[in-house]
DNA sequence: GGACGGTCCAACCACTTAGTTGGACACGTT
DNA sequence: AACGTGTCCAACTAAGTGGTTGGACCGTCC
C-alpha cells in the first residue's frame, strides 16, 4: 500500500538524522533511503538532489525547532536552563547548526536567515523590557548579553572532547546539572543592576 | 632538486588548511596534493592513509597551538581577550576542534586526550591560586568557570550564522571588539568575590 | 662514469557515490 | 475486468574518490 505522504515524512526524518550525524559531505543518500525504509528514487522524486534535500531540512527543521528553542520564560537564567534541557532533548539541533556554520558560512540563503532572525528578535525585546523594569542592568547591550548566554549554554554540547580534557575524563549528567546551576548563577551575577552608589 | 623535508612540510600545512576548511569527510586528498604542490603518492608515502594524515594533523596541530592558546596571563578577563584574538589569528584552530567534536566524538585517542589535558590543567591551577588570593570567588568551581569562559569567547566564532541573525546582518570588527569588552565585564562580575556580609 | 638510493610523477585500479531508468505493482475509475 | 495513474524498487550509469604502481629523474658515492 504505497502512501506518498508517509514515505515523504519518513525520508525527511531520516534525512534530519543523517545530516545531523554526518554533515553535508559525510551524509549518504543510500543511508537515508535505508533509514527511511524507502528507495533512493523516492528521494530524488520528492526532494530533488541531495543538496536540495539538505537545504530543505535545514530550513524547515531549524525553523520549526528554533521556535521551540526559545521557551516562553522571561527570566534569563531560567531561559538558559530550559535551553540546556532543550539541547539534551534535541541534540540534532545544535549539530545541524554547527555543520551549517562550518560548511555553509557566507553562502546562506538570505530569506531563511531573515525568517529565523525573528526568533531572536522576540528574545531581544524581552530582555529590553526587563531592562526598563530594572531587572536587568540597562547598561548591557541585549545582543551581546544574549550571545554570551548562548555561548555559555552551548559550550557543554559543542566541544565534548575539550570538556573531557577539562574534567579529566567522562562527564556525567550530574556534571551537566552542576553546569546548569553554575550558568544560572553566572547570569544572575552578570545581569544584576549595579547597587546604588554607596554614600 | 627534491627536498623531502620541504615536501613533507608543505603537505602538512596544506592538510591543516584542507581539513580545517572541509572536515574529514569533505577533505580531498587531490586538493591537498595540489595545494602542497606535491603528488598524491608523496602523501601516502609520508603520511599513510588520509585518515592517518588527519589524526596526525589533529594531534600535532592542536597540540602545538593548544600551547599558544593558553597565554601566560593570570587575569581571567585578560585571558579571555587574548583567547579571542588568538581565534582571529588562527581560525583553523577552532574549526578543527569543531570538526573533531562533530566527527569523532567518543572514539578519541586516549593518549592524545591525556596530552592535551595538560594545557587545561595549568590554567586550572592558576584559577585555584587566584581563589586562594581572594581575587576570584572561591565558591566557584574552577572547571565550570573555565568552561563558561571558553563558551563565551568561542561563541562569536562558532555559530556565525546565528550571530548574523542576532545582530540583524553582518557583524563587524567593531562588534567583535565590543563583544570582547563585554565578555571581560561579564567575567569580572562573575568572579568578583562576594562583598563581606552587610551588618 | 656508472650503479644505487631515494624522490617525484602520470597514469592507472578498485570502489563508492550521486543520480537515472524501465518496468513491476497497487489502487481507483469506468 | 481492463485501463490508467502514480508509487515503488532493483539494477544500471557516470563520475569522483582513495589508494597503487612503474618508471623517469636526480644527486651521491664508489
Amino acid at each position: 500500500m504505497p502512501d506518498p505522504e508517509s514515505t515523504k515524512r519518513r525520508i525527511y526524518e531520516a534525512a534530519v538524522e543523517e545530516f545531523a550525524e554526518h554533515g553535508s559531505a559525510g551524509a549518504r543518500v543510500d543511508r537515508i533511503a535505508a533509514k527511511a525504509r524507502a528507495n533512493k528514487e523516492s528521494i530524488y522524486r520528492y526532494f530533488g538532489t541531495k543538496d536540495e534535500l539538505l537545504r530543505r531540512v535545514i530550513d524547515e527543521y531549524i525553523d520549526d525547532l528554533g521556535e521551540q528553542m526559545l521557551p516562553k520564560t522571561a527570566d534569563l537564567a531560567e531561559y538558559a536552563d530550559a535551553l540546556s534541557r532543550f539541547h539534551v532533548e534535541h541534540p540534532e539541533f545544535l549539530r545541524m547548526s554547527l555543520w551549517e556554520g562550518l560548511e555553509y558560512d557566507g553562502e546562506l540563503d538570505a530569506d531563511s536567515l531573515e525568517r529565523r532572525r525573528q526568533h531572536y528578535a522576540d528574545k531581544l525585546v524581552a530582555v529590553e523590557q526587563q531592562q526598563r523594569d530594572a531587572i536587568i542592568d540597562p547598561d548591557l547591550d541585549p545582543r551581546l548579553l544574549l550571545a554570551v548566554v548562548f555561548g555559555m549554554v552551548n559550550y557543554w554540547f559543542t566541544l565534548p572532547q575539550r570538556l573531557k580534557m577539562l574534567f579529566g575524563g567522562e562527564v556525567s549528567d550530574t556534571d551537566l546539572e552542576a553546569y546548569r546551576e553554575f550558568t544560572g548563577e553566572c547570569i544572575r551575577r552578570i545581569v544584576a543592576p549595579p547597587a546604588p552608589p554607596a554614600a
